[in-house]
Order: structure tokens, then sequence, then C-alpha cells
DNA sequence: GTCTATACGCAGATAGAC
DNA sequence: GTCTATCTGCGTATAGAC
């Protein structure tokens, strides 16, 4: 899965899970090589410089946060299809990258004017997933409210809990409440509101 | 509203200000004092070194964060009438503080071993809210459901929009449509779309 | 391409005068 | 309590041998 063929690769991979875990400023470039088992120098040698291998990982992280789920939304099936299954996106990556959606939101908040330029105007508002809620608005069948409402609910609601995990753990815990059951719960909870809602005309 | 009466006050205040926008690792001590208007040395006066400070900074800010809106949900009204009244609170809470969360979200992620103590264990289960969703579960008129899910359902949908605030207003942006509106027809959404979903037995 | 050694600046921290 | 001057170590970056 992760290509760790080259040199260039391993530094790489090993920023990702760096920066990832410490962000930008809290980062070291001696902790990066040494994830990657490699020498310190090696890091300049094929990046230059700090600033330009962070630049580099997080492009690739925000491409990968904002731009996987996309093809999810434009498939060949119902709105109401999509909803459970973008849901499942969203918690198999916050399961397999836990430290992904928090770096993305927050480097991308210090340093808006550097990285804003990779958003893509409009790319959620333009997918078929967003056609269909219009459509059926239109004629009445769904509640009318703006696209983007229903997705971020989807998103906060289920990139929140994660990001937040090591708070509503301990508050689980001291419940006696599983975590996987809870998500598991969270999951159908969230599918169940989003459809009620936009069916209650 | 902000106590600079004293030194030590006006370095807590511009700790405060730094450390949520810059974070531990990204926060300089000058710039601390550069912003209080006191000279560096002070700050090691008065609270010894950067760790000390940062420490005495991040756990009354969680205290804000989590502890501002107790009062709230223990009041004496109906589950009902509290829903928007504490999504309003988060709205004001981002739009006064919009570091705020973010700041505690990250440092309490990056340092969970160190400031976790510090969660009142079960505090959301012990309101009066709780009470009152449990109460009507058990009598059948409302859905049954962790009442933390529900709780989680208003933090995530009112506090993730804000801390993702430069994307979305990108998002927004590019559509035409203005961010204090989308947040106003947010906050209505949010409402409705819980309570509804309580009431769907 | 990969390594060792080293330069250099920055940031946290202290000493000590006033 | 507040200031100036200074120390020290760390972290980025480079030089240069192999």
């Amino acid at each position: 899965m992760v290509d760790n063929s080259t040199t260039q690769n391993q530094i790489f991979n090993a920023a990702l899970k760096v920066f990832h875990k410490k962000g930008l400023a809290g980062a070291r470039m001696q902790e990066i090589a040494d994830e990657a088992g490699i020498n310190k120098s090696m890091l300049h040698y094929y990046f230059r410089n700090k600033e330009q291998l962070f630049a580099q990982v997080f492009i690739q992280s925000f491409k990968n946060f904002m731009g996987s789920v996309v093809p999810l939304l434009n498939a060949q099936n119902t709105w109401e299809e999509k909803i459970p299954i973008v849901i499942e996106h969203y918690a198999k990556q916050m399961q397999s990258t836990p430290d992904l959606a928090l770096f993305v939101i927050n480097e991308l908040r210090q340093h808006a004017d550097d990285f804003l330029i990779f958003m893509k105007e409009g790319a959620m508002n333009n997918t078929v997933f967003a056609s269909q809620l219009r459509d059926e608005m239109q004629k009445g069948i769904l509640k009318k409210v703006h696209p983007l409402q229903i997705w971020l609910t989807i998103t906060s609601g289920m990139i929140f809990p994660f990001i937040t995990e090591p708070m509503l753990k301990a508050t689980l815990g001291s419940q006696g409440v599983n975590w996987d059951d809870f998500i598991t719960e969270r999951k159908s909870i969230l599918a169940d509101m989003v459809i009620n809602y936009l069916k209650s005309v």
C-alpha cells in the first residue's frame, strides 16, 4: 500500500507520518529522518528544506482528505444510498489515518493564504449528489436547504467525534460505553437524522 | 471584560492569545512578551518557563471551552428549549473566541496524558438535560439513543463549521453564499434536525 | 547518493544591575 | 519588580569527503 521503494519515498512517507502527528511547528527534521531510517542530510538533498518538504506533504494530504470522497458522490446510485456510503467512507478514513483530518484543518487555518489556492472551488457543489438533492428539492419531494448544509452535517457529524476522540473516550469510558459500539450507533443515527430531515417536507 | 490590571494578567492574557493562535510548539515567548508590551524576562519571573505558562493557559482554556455550557444544560426549562439555546451559545463562543476550540482539541490530542486528568468524568451525562432526555425516552415519547449522541451531534454540528471556516468560506464564496446567512440557516437546521429525530419514535 | 562534521541562528532561560 | 546583557542548547542547513 505504501510505496517505500525509493529513498525519496521513504522520506516522504516518514514526513507524512511525523507532520501529521506533530504539525509543521512541532515536527523535527531529525525525527523524520529517524522514522525513515535515513540520514538527516538526505532530507535536504531531496527536498531542499523543511518548508518545501512540508508543502509537498500538505498538498498531498489535502487532496487526499478532500478529494477521496468525490467519486462516491458522483456514483450511479440515489442520494439516499450515498449517505450511508459516505458516512462509512469517513469512518474508515478516520480509522486508517487518524491524524489526517486534524492536520489539514489545523495547518490550513494557520497558513490559509498559502494553501487555500488548492481548493477546487465548488468541488462539492458540482457533484451528482448535490444535483440529485437540488432536483428533488425543486420537485417539492425534499426539504429546501443548501446542499452544502447537508454535506456539512455529514462531515461534521463523522469527523468531529474522531478529532475529539481522546475527550470523548474519557467520557464514554467513565460511562462504561464501548467506543466501537458508540461509533456504530453514531453512523446509523447520523444517516437517519439527515434522511429524515430531508424528507420532512 | 479582560482584566489587565496586573503585569501577571497582562502576560497571561497575551499568552492566551498567542498560544490559541500558534499552539504550544508554534508560539514564541518573545511574541507573547511583545503582545503584552512587556519585557521577555518578566515571563520567566512570573511563570518560571514556557511549559508552566502553557499549562496554566491550557487549563483555563479547557475549563472555559468545556464548562461554560453546563449551566445552560442544568437550567429550569425543557430539553426542547435548551437545544436552540445551546446552539446559540456555541455560535457566540466561536465568534468571540474563534481559536479556542481548535486549540483545546489540538493540544489535548498531543498531550492527552498530561491534561486529560482535568476532564470531569461524565460532566455532560450528569446534567439535567441528559436526565430530561432519559426520562422521556423511557416513557417512549422520545427515540431511545445515548444522550451523548445528541450532545455530540449538537457540538459537532456547531463547532466543526467554525474550525473549518477558511475552507468553508472559500467554498461558499465561490457560490455567492453569505457566511452569516449560512450560519443562521445552520443553527435552525441543526435544531430542527435533532428535535425531529428525537421525536420520530 | 550517502555519509560525517560543522556552521549558524534562534529561542528559552539565567545573571545581575538598578 | 523590571530591565539589559548574556549563556546555552537545539534545530536547520551546508560543506565536503567518499
